[in-house]
DNA sequence: CGATATCTTGATATCATTCAAGCACAGTGG
DNA sequence: CCACTGTGCTTGAATGATATCAAGATATCG
């Protein structure tokens, strides 16, 4: 299920390399700290990573087990989802992972826990050893992958909130308006989005049913807020009206916006 | 809402000091970083910190702004729940803290958050200059913190999967069998539990109504799994059965066990 | 262009919430 | 010591939102 691509100097480089202009100082000021985590400084700075790297490229399903012990990994390319399947019948998306994020297969508590991406999505693997070494290098590139995590804990918590105080509509609603902010690109007013999950997919990520996401859309879809274009194209035709729908969407902006 | 203790050398010190032995090596295997992250290990190690550290006492409810900016805040005692109160309507409790646990005001990323305790709950309260200049003095303590929050973050990702697959009573499964491990203490072969929350707490924290937890913990009475000592004390009389009821306890166990 | 998987949508069932009434408990003052 | 009062807990009945089931439609891919 994975391939490995090779070493250094495949053929993806097109990474976002926006300028960042991060000052190193374990003691500047924690608002900065914040707007840093949260932003996507994440591949400009773990560019120099790529040379310690392999490049590990994902089909559509991927157990956790087989990442191996010792190794992290990064988000280089696509959406992955990281699926629970601690029992047969629970089949949850705890949290969808962008490029910049990191994962640490250890630390990935729960067992029996997969990776899924509709389309493949590609990944840098690092052993902790290269890490560490490039670390200890490089202040910004220690920050850049150790407060990484923390960016994506605190987008959990905004998840959490999201399925504890939100209905399906407003779910629905928090999940085009996270992915618009993501992945979607303008299309002359509207807002086009690739979907990163099949419907059961987006169901299990909003602790919904399959039939009611499938519903829901078709019911924005009515509304004339979304447009369908093909089975996993989608197009955001009133961004003000979608955002009205979630009582959270302040807060997904502002935690995906810069990401 | 706090009031601030003193500087080192207040009444609290009676921490969990247990003698763990950590290697310090950047390289060591991922499993045992995995078990350390897991473990305890926090306030044995942390224990230094106490000197540069305030000790801060929270009543049953305080503003996660009011912490200010640029401090870390650590769990001494106590159980603290951390609300989230985005929208007046909505109140979602999106973690709990045990001791050892890490609190970086900065990195709550949503907005009008509150901290909970029934009983009142003790911090350290560091500056990240203290913490920096410490942990660049000790490997060890470097780790504890900075691993923690990770742990932290597989607790949410756990916590996500109850909240997902689950229906009420296995929600209100877990949440005793979590406190149970947690913070139970052993009265001949019964576990007593000090809820740490209200019912109100509960339904917040599990995404559920406050009736609907009444009546599971009553239908849990019922069953003589559970038994009530008056209104903050529980009693687990059968501890196989209230596993049995929860799918995800095996998980639950491994994660909130060690700590 | 046909086969298959995925998606849609109505009818029905179920679970959890809501509402409302009554109860238990802790603290207070007689 | 006991009634009083407020707060939080309990529990039944009604409601509502979402899941389930099933049949049909549509997209994707070989």
């Amino acid at each position: 299920m994975i391939q490995v691509k090779g070493m250094a100097g495949g053929p993806i480089t097109n990474f976002q390399t926006e300028v960042s202009h991060i000052t190193m100082s374990s003691y500047e000021s924690a608002a900065k700290i914040r707007d840093r985590v949260q932003s996507g400084m994440g591949l400009n700075v773990l560019a120099r990573l790529q040379e310690r790297a392999q490049f590990v490229r994902f089909g559509n399903r991927c157990a956790a087990t087989s990442l191996g012990a010792g190794f992290v990994y990064i988000v280089a390319k696509g959406v992955v989802g990281i699926e629970s399947a601690a029992h047969p019948d629970i089949r949850a998306v705890t949290a969808l992972l962008y490029p910049g994020d990191v994962l640490i297969p250890e630390l990935q508590a729960l067992p029996d826990l997969e990776l899924t991406s509709q389309h493949s999505a590609v990944f840098w693997k690092l052993t902790m050893t290269a890490l560490a070494e490039e670390a200890a290098k490089d202040p910004q590139l220690w920050q850049a992958v150790f407060l990484r995590p923390l960016a994506q804990h605190a987008r959990s918590q905004l998840h959490i909130a999201t399925m504890s105080g939100l209905n399906s509509e407003e779910r629905i609603a928090a999940f085009l308006i996270e992915i618009g902010v993501r992945i979607g690109m303008q299309a002359g007013g509207s807002i086009s989005v690739e979907l990163p999950l099949t419907r059961y997919g987006i169901a299990d990520y909003l602790s919904l049913n399959a039939d009611t996401v499938s519903r829901i859309l078709s019911s924005l879809v009515s509304e004339g807020i979304v447009k369908r274009r093909g089975r996993f194209q989608i197009l955001i035709r009133d961004w003000r009206a979608l955002t009205a729908k979630c009582p959270l969407s302040e807060a997904i902006i502002l935690l995906h916006g810069a990401g």
